[in-house]
DNA sequence: GCGAAAGTTCATTTTGAATTGAACAAATCA
DNA sequence: TGATTTGTTCAATTCAAAATGAACTTTCGC
């Protein structure tokens, strides 16, 4: 067995290469995104010109269905763009290596509608808990609650500092 | 098909237990944790007294090895403690309400470690570049480095102004 | 001590997300 | 137009995380 790859077929990536990929992958993980996503920006984020898709599936041993999907959900964060090249018909991309993108990006299509989804479901909740007859029960449901809104408020005020403050 | 329970059987929740528990499980999922932990979370968080492991598995019709993992998982963030109660043989759980023990555990077992290995990864990472002998690329090598590191860094510095900012 | 209740562990099963790959669509050029 | 290259879609498959449940340990009561 050959020393330098360890699972997927990863024959055409140097070392560098593949120790920055690792990093983003483990990373990306952390922000609940596939591996492959990670793989993909990991490879463009050191890769000095752009790749096609091609060579994403080529060089990192994925299928076409797995980096094509992944572009598109790096794109729809902002992470990656397509460059157009004179006179070449294939499309190229390129990271954005300004990471406050791929956070920027996470924030604006996961946690904010996390958050929202989350106080409007309390917000019907008020309706349900009004019509409590016991009255410490109701006090107390109403204490957990308002707890529970004022809490997911400051979660949504914090996003833009939090994103100001890793923006570049 | 009863129209109050929609999949596992939760006969004996009550409307706004069952939809608490709803808004916590779709928020700790965001920070990739199991269902079943935001079930627990959730119903000891709208609980007026403390549970024990079996009224756990009875209410949320989950296993007791779930449940019982659950609370470790908890424990271990800091979001859950037990309580002792005289004369009664049973530990109970309560919720620690304040929320920031619930993030504050999350940053400290997942989020810290996360960054600090990715710092040490791409620390590790700097020797491996320095072998690189075409200039450009080596200065290109260097510029992406430089760049993450720094990243990482100022995630670690805004880690304890969130938690400071969410906590209560 | 023994027996019963409470809780943990962990091998197996289940479930859901990630990945594949083949069919399809779109674009390019002769 | 047809042949070829490029990229997307989606049903089927694979794989890993989560949940189960039975065996096991611990604790308490008698």
């Amino acid at each position: 067995m050959p020393e330098a790859e360890n699972q997927k077929s990863r024959a055409t990536l140097s070392e560098i290469e593949a120790r920055v990929i690792d990093v983003f992958v483990g990373g990306l993980r952390v922000l609940g995104m596939p591996g492959s996503v990670g793989e993909i920006y990991g490879l463009l984020y050191i890769s000095q010109e752009p790749l096609a898709l091609d060579d994403l599936v080529s060089r990192l041993g994925i299928s076409k269905g797995s980096a094509s999907q992944g572009l598109r959900t790096l794109k729809s964060l902002g992470a990656v763009r397509e460059c157009e090249r004179e006179g070449v018909r294939r499309t190229f991309y390129e990271a954005d290596v300004e990471l406050k993108k791929l956070v920027g990006g996470f924030i604006r299509e996961q946690v904010r509608p996390h958050l929202e989804s989350g106080q409007a479901k309390v917000s019907a909740l008020q309706s349900a808990v009004n019509q409590t007859s016991d009255p410490v029960e109701r006090a107390f449901f109403d204490e957990r609650l308002d707890r529970l809104e004022n809490w997911m408020r400051r979660g949504r005020m914090v996003l833009p500092v939090l994103q100001k403050f890793l923006g570049q």
